[in-house]
DNA sequence: ATACGTTTCGAACAGTCGTTCTAATTGATT
DNA sequence: AATCAATTAGAACGACTGTTCGAAACGTAT
């Protein structure tokens, strides 16, 4: 059982050769981590018992609460650690696009691809190791409600999403902004729909390298879907739009 | 423990005249449908208790019991009972569709239109009177997960998705079936968005007849963006689809 | 008026929930 | 060796969970 303290305790730095995987300091919070995010997928917030959770991590349940206060702050905590390094992918993909293409506009296909794809690959990363995958728990942590997490979805959804809408509405300038912003919340829509578990993929699994394939031909036709979508939609039903102010 | 069967009362049947509100048969049974399609919407499944639900529908925690046997059962007689309209609606809005454009296919947006507008008219119709909508439940519903609901959802979705599958497969002959039903589900996907509230309208709420045309208006946004999407998807990622069955 | 089946109610059951508290154990510092 | 803060485990708290039970109340038919 491990028994250090989260950062900074002197006795540790002082041995680096000994940060080995096992006694790794926050070993139990870390642990915690990685069972809450099985468990929630699995069963929800509401269905994951702190009882259940300390089973899983193999530790006691007064440790979520010395880690982390309570079980809606421990959610919290792990939505945002699993959230922060996809969004900070879809930021980096996205300038690299911009900047890549200056002074014109990428295409509209690589840039809902950049949105997309560190998810999409999250997802199916998680799903090849065995475990449920983190872009799983995130569909469903959107389904779910507890206090604070609208806030906290905001916080890390809108950066993002703010700057995405800005690129695509260069790339669509005939189309207003609010048409854009809802196809826009379409298409995270279908992300979630797709890492949530509801497309069967029904693909070969006997080959492993057949696996990667079709994830990839999947990606690749929401990302086609998501484009013709933007597009066509805005092109018929342009004129409409304007009351949606 | 229920000890009668709900249809068939000798005694209520022998004096139809006082059928009326206040004494109808099965009125608390309603009553607690109606409670629990809100605060279903509202904490989900695992957070409406069921005292919550006796307060709300004005009787006892013992009611539920004896009227559905367990509370899952409520659930489940609440998700067939308000999804089995929305779903006769979309068969005979499609059958309809095909027998006015016989011998040739309607278009793409009538079909999604009929497929679609059932379930966003209930929708709206219950956020209009006050109360959260009857989709707005089965969003609820599609991500929460208790013993026994894919099995309801496959027994209750199946007819509708495969026969709007086989018309829509007339209509894109090119596209192979496996890759529609990714589209198809899809398109569910944006409708569960939508109707789950995800979807911001911020459309004018201070005329009445203002409204209806913003609802208009993004139920065609939906219709368009899908059948764009489905068109789009197809034409060009059509040989990748091969590898996805 | 009596008897009957249906429906309702409140109490009580055995569990589980998140949280809190105390005590013990750990490795590092003095 | 003694002291210290950090971390752990385990018991206990009150509140809540879905469910069950027995006794009332109901309108109807005998």
């Amino acid at each position: 059982m491990p028994r250090s303290s989260p950062a900074g305790v002197a006795g540790w730095r002082r041995s680096p050769i000994r940060l080995d995987v096992r006694t790794a300091p926050d070993a139990t919070k870390l642990r915690l981590l990685s069972a809450a995010e099985i468990l929630l997928t699995e069963r929800g917030v509401d269905g994951m018992s702190i009882r259940a959770l300390a089973a899983a991590a193999g530790t006691s349940v007064s440790a979520v609460h010395y880690h982390f206060g309570s079980k809606f702050a421990l959610v919290a905590a792990l939505f945002e650690a699993r959230l922060v390094p996809i969004n900070r992918a879809r930021l980096s993909g996205l300038e690299a696009l911009v900047t890549a293409a200056a002074p014109a506009s990428p295409t509209l296909e690589k840039v809902l691809d950049a949105f997309l794809r560190p998810s999409f690959e999250a997802w199916r990363a998680g799903e090849a190791i065995g475990r449920t995958a983190t872009p799983h728990l995130l569909a469903q942590l959107h389904a779910d409600r507890f206090p604070g997490l609208e806030e906290l979805k905001e916080r890390l959804f809108q950066p993002v999403f703010g700057r995405y809408l800005e690129v695509v509405s260069e790339i669509l300038p005939e189309q207003s902004v609010s048409a854009l912003r809802i196809g826009l919340t379409y298409v995270s829509g279908m992300l979630l729909h797709t890492v949530g578990g509801h497309i069967e993929v029904a693909g070969v699994t006997d080959e492993q390298g057949s696996h990667h394939d079709s994830d990839e031909a999947l990606l690749r036709y929401l990302v086609d879907f998501s484009a013709a979508g933007l597009r066509g939609a805005g092109a018929v039903s342009r004129a409409r739009m304007e009351e949606l102010r």
